[in-house]
DNA sequence: GATGAATGAGTCTTCATTCAT
DNA sequence: GATGAATGAAGACTCATTCAT
């Protein structure tokens, strides 16, 4: 028998289940403001070190003091700032988001002016933007740090923008070919999404070619029944 | 037909960049084969325990002397087995995609036998079985582990997927509403496989939903233009 | 009389062997004396704050910068009135053993005038007072700071209390039932002091016991054979 | 106004009170006992470089890389048996209370059977042997470490020594000159125990000299009222 | 083949102290 | 005088890996 103990043994039988190592209870929030510009400056270099870094060696090469060593400032100061590795990474990741979703919720108010097929284009469109924000670290953000917990809000965003398109689709209902909004929220949400993540981060050469974007909205628009302009 | 067996698809010949981080140097590939049905047996005790403890404490809680404890195996033993670190979650990753390939091709024959409308809703079942083989597992591989480099191996399936998928696309071209077999290809890969992929992490009660798959179906047939039954 | 007064007894010319590990060599004297009332305020708080963070995290829990920040003081700030961490324990030592010796002092005077019976039964009141006036304060500083090296300093106390007592029982040796004065001083001195450094720290609820001084008194008089009242 | 926040203000208002530093909650048990001989040798090498480095540099000056390079052994193997710094002390600890206690019980027996004047006199020789084990270790013990909460062990054994003392009072209260068997404990033991302790270590000159022990003698036997012989 | 003791480079993190503003 | 940003030496602890038995 190839099997010591008896509580959830063989890993062909591993239980199904979706919380995966509980989020590292480590307290992330920042150590203290910077008040003085000096002290601003400070953080920025060692948050953008940080990014060098994670883009570069990924989230295993990434060390406290590499960190300030890179960002030309000693381990000390890093810590004035940051109580922990994690603290960094969560930083990032706030920072990271808050550009995404300004890319977005900047354009949209204006997007929801414009006809139906029109606003599916000027979404995906936004999305491609929104992706292609820093797309080495987004890409490692995504990828390699779900450990932090704090990616939850990377989930969330998925869950906000799920719950507009839901409502979106049953506002129009009666014009779509759709029965129930949630679930196809969904599946669109879930499928342009990650067409926008794979295309920027895998085949960014798609992305020059304008009939990529043609061809996402022709898998949006058959789905819901939008005539084709 | 658009493929003739999992082999001469072989996804060793792809090369879709998927290596982030310079590839790790470590050789990964096992020290010795095991001769003996005795060290048979220990190889799978080790590596049981290696997937337990990633399902459990995630890639950051692994270490050699924890899965040999797991596996109630001396550490040298280990050693004797896995030149190093990485070599584990490698062969890890070898079993668990030559699962979920297997529970894709070995039912593709009979798939391929189907009318197209039938193959859609096969294909996209036998996904969902395939994300299913061990969803924790799958999870941690996923999102944890890419750095091993290794990791770009479950990643080229996608690619695998895509070239099948192109080549049965180009086969139907006359009757299909598409354009770019190559393009179109893409976009439903990736948009059936990160639909498959996140409700069977994260949404599992989508699953028990007969309509999530008629859904997903419906997706694909409107953006090919297969009729609906 | 046994002792005139405070100074001449002053412990400052006790060479009692209490120096463990070699004295740390840091130089604790104030860095400048606060000429200023504001100044003055500024010493009392910053040392408070030390009081406070002594009692409550212990020797190991006390840093400079808590210090600061409990006192609502910036850290240079307290740089510029102590050279260093081990000068804020040493004046609050001093502050303490001050404290404990005025509580003793101010009364001996009045002590001495009593008859030997009342003597010792004073005597032993003035200890526990002495004892009382910081015990939380007073327990970390005997059982955490030996090392400052300046704890020395409260032993010495005990030190003079026993050249008190020895010349005391040299005065009346005739009549007490003992030969060699410094020897029963050493044995009534340590006999008493522990009793009372006990009581008051782990035995409170003994303190308001009055058969407690009561029982100590029988101790000391039976052994000097002083008749009990 | 000199002070901060509100609460417990005032250092000179320090509440009275008991509970100091919430015992370091660390966990200080072995890791793995040593199997192998070699190991064996490996813990007590390590030990024995504790205990001189305790004794040497104090508490403060103990850190485990120092311990590690004394003992001649890698920093990883001392880790290996203790699972952290407090886990060295600890075991010094248990060591040297098992060492006192077994001074004083192996001999306890045969001092039951003696006559109460001559029982006096052989649980001070008892308890001077039990101080002089290992003097300076356990100066340091006593003095330096009762952060590590351990050192409780060391207080319960004058619990213990309370009781059975109190128990004998109890035993002859009627031969005896005393009202409160619990009471006269608690003063007798505390008593002749820091004697011992401060003879031991403070004034070794002291020991040599038989009058000591008469004189401790005769503090305990007038007290009781036991007759000198 | 198996064992497990031993290794030590490498990380994170703290905190006393300085010094430019 | 006061401030608080910056420093970096130092210490606790981990873990992949080796190797003598």
């Amino acid at each position: 028998m190839w099997c010591q103990n008896a509580s959830d043994c063989s890993y062909s039988q591993l239980a199904f289940g979706y919380d995966l190592v509980r989020g590292s209870q480590v307290k992330t929030t920042p150590r203290k403001a910077p008040r003085q510009e000096r002290a601003k400056a400070t953080v920025e270099t060692i948050l953008a070190a940080t990014a060098r870094i994670l883009v570069k060696h990924g989230y295993d090469g990434l060390t406290t003091n590499a960190v300030a060593a890179a960002a030309g400032v000693s381990i000390g100061s890093l810590y004035q700032y940051f109580p922990n590795k994690e603290a960094l990474v969560a930083a990032l990741i706030e920072d990271h988001i808050e550009r995404m979703t300004a890319a977005i919720f900047s354009e949209l108010s204006r997007v929801q002016a414009l006809p139906l097929a029109a606003q599916v284009r000027a979404v995906i469109d936004l999305l491609i933007r929104a992706h292609s924000v820093e797309p080495k670290l987004h890409r490692v953000l995504t990828e390699q740090v779900p450990r932090v917990g704090r990616i939850g809000k990377i989930l969330e965003l998925d869950a906000i923008g799920q719950r507009m398109i839901s409502g979106m689709l049953a506002m129009h209902k009666g014009t779509l070919a759709i029965r129930d909004p949630d679930l196809s929220a969904f599946i669109l949400v879930t499928a342009v999404e990650s067409i926008c993540h794979r295309a920027v981060l895998f085949s960014p050469e798609r992305l020059v070619d304008p009939r990529f974007v043609d061809e996402t909205c022709l898998l949006v628009n058959r789905y819901l029944g939008i005539a084709e302009q």
